[in-house]
DNA sequence: TTGTATGCGTTATCAG
DNA sequence: CTGATAACGCATACAA
């Protein structure tokens, strides 16, 4: 940092924290015209002529003024400001998106407004309601777990972008990734390298994510004739942890693989650990694969294989998305499609 | 999730985007009260008389009213919002904050407006620009590079919490973790287990925390009576790729190490492969210990021995003491002690 | 203790 | 094209 912006900074506070607050009624008596003048300049709501404009964007730049967002909340019913229900603000993977979305929202004008979901129907709910009172424009659910009943009632009156199910109807757009696509390359490449024993770490069943990933995996093995066993799946939580203890309850249970595809990258992690601590050697003995590809997948120890989810670009996506759906468009726009990632903890069966 | 729960949502979704919003005004009306009164009871701003303020409750409850808080924040100044400056919303150590400061600010009816300063003054003072006129009641800035004296300036308009820097002033709360004591913490662990050539990959060193970290380093050396020498710390960016970059630098150096503190859990992340690469196997052959104790240190190959660094609490105290300030209080509150959390990436040194 | 009147800073609806 | 004037929903002096 050079000593310039430092005083830049601070100059700019020091004004700031002395000055009144510079109204647009400020603004109209200093260029001498009527306050309706100034706010449609400001809001290109109908054309002024042009010695009035200049004057008043003279007068704007001069005071410094910056419109109120919370009077403009009130009077014209729109706070610029977009409600993001994510499950978890602390997640890696929600992370990349709510930058994806600030990148895109704020050069727009709008600010997110991030709550956090929990996971949980209810919380989910009330997350909504708070949204709502506080007067959002609109709404962007990353993998809600909300019916798709209460979505459609509430885009009748405020527009939605979901993301993780399809979902057709009117003032909601959804945008979802093909975790089916994910789940079946990740498992053919596994195959590829001539693994024909392997586990799958699943996630809850009842997310849809999951039970496509999993759906993605029989479809892979079927395609290579090889007949998919329930042994071979251990049910995981989307967590470390949970990858762990898969890992030891498929290594307990008698079955031999040579290769596990965890369903997310953390579960992988998991799985990791409960090889290393049991002396399976990544991916000499065992191939391991995960899906997500988090930022920290490039640096375990091997790095890991995995499916690439584009969360940067979802959130980017979403925001352009909710963006089109305020100004009365219909947005078009898609996620790009998985990519497996190969990296070091697979390799070919020797 | 139950049918229940989910029924329930798709229910009050059905009855809010059908029913216009109920004002203050209609319970006023309803509760045979004026507006005032009902203000009163909503803010505790006097004291109300037993049967109205019943009636004014009932009339609440049935109408199902919710204050909004765009008319507050025009009328009131106060919006019910908490900026929350962060530096990437998106790395494992904000996000464990970020939820620590919404588990504490949402109970007491405010909500966090998230921006992220990228590490960068400029763009946290615009941030904190953004934020002013949005009108939120005060800002939390969690490990911001502005200079005191702009943060000094803006506390005069605006409560303020700044978390990573000793600071004193009015309206002003300087949260600050003890970095020279973790650094010396895991040093001193590190020369416990017999090691004497212990590597350092610092961090930026403008940065505040990062300079205590290697201050810390320097201490428990001389305290083991250890000469320092510069050649063995290799200066990174608290990023992974950097924590690579400076293991081949170290590895190359020509001296040779048995310990590495890395300065934060990302960068030892990135040692750890690149000792991986090389064919040095942690802990046997080397001992690495990081700093920050992110959640997925526990799951690396070895788990991470590191310094435990409380961002969640850092998160809710911060919140707790914006409240403070709001309440035109004098917070108190500290953060806890640097903590060792021994795990198996570091051993005695044989 | 309670009600009335006014204002917060903008946008929107009118006339002109 | 422009200027009054009335909302927007609530808080707060002020008066009673």
């Amino acid at each position: 940092m050079t000593d310039k912006s430092r005083s830049g900074a601070s100059e700019r506070a020091q004004a700031l924290a002395s000055s009144a607050p510079v109204t647009l009624e400020m603004v109209a008596k200093r260029a001498q015209v009527s306050p309706s003048t100034v706010s449609r300049i400001l809001n290109r709501t109908a054309t002024v002529s042009g010695p009035k404009k200049t004057a008043v964007e003279q007068a704007i730049a001069e005071l410094g003024f910056v419109p109120n967002p919370v009077a403009r909340g009130l009077a014209g019913g729109r706070t610029l400001s977009i409600g993001v229900v994510t499950q978890a603000i602390d997640s890696p993977f929600y992370g990349a998106a709510l930058r994806g979305i600030e990148a895109k929202l704020n050069p727009a004008g709008y600010s997110p407004l991030f709550v956090s979901g929990q996971w949980h129907a209810n919380t989910e709910a009330r997350c909504i309601d708070m949204l709502r009172s506080r007067r959002v424009d609109g709404i962007i659910i990353l993998m809600g777990r909300l019916p798709d009943q209460a979505l459609k009632a509430w885009a009748k009156s405020l527009p939605l972008v979901v993301t993780g199910r399809d979902l057709q109807a009117n003032n909601l757009y959804a945008l979802n990734f093909n975790n089916f696509e994910g789940g079946r390359l990740a498992t053919q490449h596994l195959v590829e390298l001539g693994h024909r024993r392997i586990a799958f770490i699943s996630g809850d069943p009842e997310h849809p994510d999951a039970a496509e990933r999993l759906r993605g995996y029989r479809a892979a093995l079927e395609q290579a004739h090889i007949a998919f066993r329930p042994e071979w799946v251990q049910q995981g939580e989307y967590q470390e942890q949970s990858g762990q203890v898969a890992v030891d309850r498929l290594l307990a249970s008698g079955e031999s693989f040579t290769a596990i595809f965890a369903s997310n990258d953390q579960m992988a992690f998991g799985a990791g650990l409960g090889l290393y601590r049991r002396g399976v050697r990544v991916p000499q003995e065992m191939s391991l694969v995960g899906f997500d590809d988090l930022p920290s997948s490039l640096y375990t120890t091997p790095p890991l294989t995995t499916i690439h989810q584009p969360a940067y670009e979802l959130g980017q996506v979403a925001a352009q998305a909710i963006l089109e759906l305020l100004g009365g468009r219909v947005p078009t726009m898609q996620l790009p499609a998985p990519r497996l990632i190969v990296r070091e903890s697979s390799s070919r069966l020797s």
